[in-house]
DNA sequence: AAATATTTTTAGACTAATCTAAAAAAAAAT
DNA sequence: ATTTTTTTTTAGATTAGTCTAAAAATATTT
């Protein structure tokens, strides 16, 4: 088996190429895990002997198929955990995060089953983030941030970019919710800013926020 | 906080503390770890360090009152666990505990208090074992090994003294389960064997199988 | 194309938890 | 009251993961 930190590390790899699309450097892992770039070296020699990546000192990192389906599992176990807190426990997205960090790890194929069933083989979790099948399987929904749209588009909310409480709570606090139906009512050309209306309310949001809101058309 | 390995050790001793009702020796502990005696010595003193135990070179251990209420909140949440698995994801009663083993060391109490909140305040694990309330206070119900009845006594199974998965299908295979109603029908001398009728059925059990279980009379 | 800056790797040290082998203390046997 | 046995502790190594500082490789600038 692997152990917590080697899975720590298979998941920020995965995550990082998810979103860059190519190898990963050395440096982002680093800033990833919050460690050195020394530190994530001696690591990378330990999951390429293992298998688990590909790497050429000074080439970059990407997953061998083997890590990937470590990492889909980590991802699987994460956003099922997630699910159960939220739809069951009573707590709230901003929440979650950390307590599936450390759930995630937690080994036992029949469990994270039994939760899948449990929770009737969710598709999403609660931030919109899909949810990989018990074969690794992830199914993309593509979504584009809601800054890239014109005046009087209609859009639904699927999902976030920034995934801090901080954050989350901000769109608590404004009505916003997944699934709701945004429609901008205007651009403000001077900050790009955006008048928008969501469950009838009219309200304005930067252009940062809406970077972060995920819609579909 | 305490690691993992520290938390394992609170439990150790308080487990063995509670069935001896002595302090516990270095030897005793390692053996119940699975570890050596050099090893245990090594983790008695960064637990006294710690304020944890009351520790003096060759004379047994004990906990602190800090200690004590560690080891608790372990057990209360090994316990929680496994009344979760059992009552919600369809395990049986032979097969949570080391899934336990692993979900007893999450750290959130938020997340410990939900799932209280969500099996109902349970009183009892799927054993029988007693589960400590959130502020660490063990309700102790007195009971007794059957083998300690007298021909013709009527008694309700209460508790196991052995958690072993085999000993647990074995009594499922016998038809035997927590809250039954057990009686004598006879005591054999020869081999201290019992006839016992659980469920309208009347059966044999081996002495060694009925210091196993526990009842109340 | 050389000089400079940045990134990555290596070397060597540190911590937590473990181990084996030997020494010291306590308990049991004579 | 010695001697012997058992238990416990110490001493010194080992492993996984981390770190700092220095060296090597790559990338960028001029």
């Amino acid at each position: 088996m692997n152990s917590f930190t080697e899975e720590n590390y298979l998941k920020a790899i995965f995550k990082l190429i998810e979103q860059s699309g190519d190898t990963v450097t050395t440096n982002a892992i680093a800033e990833k895990i919050k460690t050195k770039a020394a530190s994530v070296t001696d690591m990378l020699k330990k999951l390429a002997d293992k298998k688990l990546i590909h790497y050429q000192k000074y080439q970059g990192v990407s997953l061998t198929k083997k890590g990937e389906k470590v990492a889909l599992m980590i991802i699987r176990k994460h956003r099922l955990w997630e699910m159960f807190l939220v739809e069951h426990l009573d707590f709230k997205w901003d929440e979650v995060h950390d307590i599936a960090e450390q759930l995630e790890h937690i080994n036992s194929d029949k469990l994270i089953e039994q939760i899948d069933k449990f929770l009737n083989h969710p598709k999403v979790d609660p931030h919109g983030d899909p949810i990989p099948n018990s074969n690794g399987k992830l199914q993309i929904q593509k979504s584009y941030p809601l800054s890239k749209l014109k005046k009087n588009d209609s859009c639904i909310m699927t999902g976030v970019v920034d995934h801090s409480p901080s954050f989350l709570q901000y769109l608590d606090r404004s009505g916003i919710t997944l699934g709701n139906e945004i429609k901008i009512k205007d651009l403000i050309e001077f900050d790009r800013s955006l008048q928008i209306t969501v469950n009838k309310r009219t309200l304005f949001i930067s252009n940062d926020v809406a970077k972060n809101i995920l819609v579909i058309t």
